[in-house]
DNA sequence: ATCTATTCATAAGG
DNA sequence: TCCTTATGAATAGAT
């Protein structure tokens, strides 16, 4: 519903992703109140948004909606004590170190390390898997030297489409930089550094360099 | 939306209550996990219907997204117990959040992925990154083929080093995977699902994967 | 459950 | 964020 289609994956454009998340939570908040009110039923919706942002929608109160979930699954007695709060977080914290591990694994293979014990196979998946990146960031790079151009004949010869240069791939970028920037910028630690915590809170912050 | 438009008001005949719950409710979960994917939120819907039965949705886990929200309230409200050990332990699934964020950015630009927003210069270190990375993917593969061909020649001609041919490069490898092994391997969850943890300790452990 | 005429939601672009 | 518009989706009503 749009201009176009959108296939179901992850927005890449994190303004277009916040966009899209804004208009789509007001939809999903509009139908879950027409649906509690058409069909006479108790409805609650939770979202956090990619940055930790809590939204949320009951037509009764999310408070009766989650105590009537929790006795709906017979689980509500250990809703938190002390103890299994503790539980809780460590376990979410052993996920989330599994969850780097493994990444940062195929991550550094995707560097060019790491790469001992790999079959000949799996080797050739990872060839394919980075020729189709080059391609990617190639393409992507043209495109900007592409727009550039065109830019600049628009200012050159006014508003004539293809003056001139058509595409720009016979300039010369001067600009050397040997370190790359992935090198510098991950920091990693997979080990619980039980102190030098930065002051960090969870929710209400921006989980990523995103916008 | 249909033959006709309906009043957003409580649906009298039950048959056709009954019936638009139905669509309605699917249509709302549906619109929930399309929210969840595109925006990269964490997104739980409970329903229950006007004869009592429970329907749900949460592309993590219900019981995480009502933790989480418990949690969340909890903090607006700062009535948490200041146990030290919880906040200890929610700072360090926040800060592991960041890594996950950090580095999950990093991986996706590898993969060719999210390249919207990159400098000229950002993406020619990317390519060369990914140049050198092909570069020793091929270098290893050509290792462990050489080194098979050596093997083949030892057993053939017994312990002389280079029989017959010298390099295994005209060897052809039938297999074909078009999957590659990135793809499918990872399975990132930046919110806690509280369920299928495997058994992980946390402390006392190796502190890095390094070793 | 299936069909289809309509209305609705929303992607893209200011 | 809000407005506009073209288009694909959801769904009301009928079968």
């Amino acid at each position: 519903m749009g201009r176009g289609k959108i296939a179901i994956r992850r927005i890449d454009n994190s303004t277009s992703r916040q966009v899209t998340f804004s208009k789509r939570r007001k939809g999903l908040i509009k139908k879950a109140k027409e649906l509690a009110i058409l069909c006479d039923a108790e409805v609650g919706v939770t979202i956090f948004s990619s940055t930790g942002k809590l939204y949320e929608f009951a037509n009764t109160s999310m408070k009766a909606v989650i105590e009537r979930y929790s006795k709906s699954k017979e689980q509500h007695q250990d809703l938190m004590n002390p103890t299994s709060e503790v539980k809780f977080w460590q376990r979410e914290a052993a996920m989330l170190r599994q969850q780097l591990h493994s990444l940062q694994e195929n991550y550094r293979q995707l560097m060019g390390e790491q790469l001992y014990g790999l079959s000949v196979k799996e080797l050739e998946n990872l060839e394919n898997q980075l020729e189709m990146s080059l391609n990617c960031v190639r393409v992507k790079k043209g495109q900007i030297f592409t727009n550039e151009i065109q830019e600049l004949n628009r200012k050159v010869y006014g508003t004539r489409p293809y003056g001139g240069n058509e595409n720009g791939f016979n300039i010369r970028f001067q600009e050397q930089e040997s370190q790359s920037r992935l090198h510098g910028s991950i920091n990693l630690q997979l080990s619980p550094p039980m102190h030098h915590i930065p002051d960090y809170q969870i929710p209400a912050t921006r989980a990523s360099k995103d916008k």
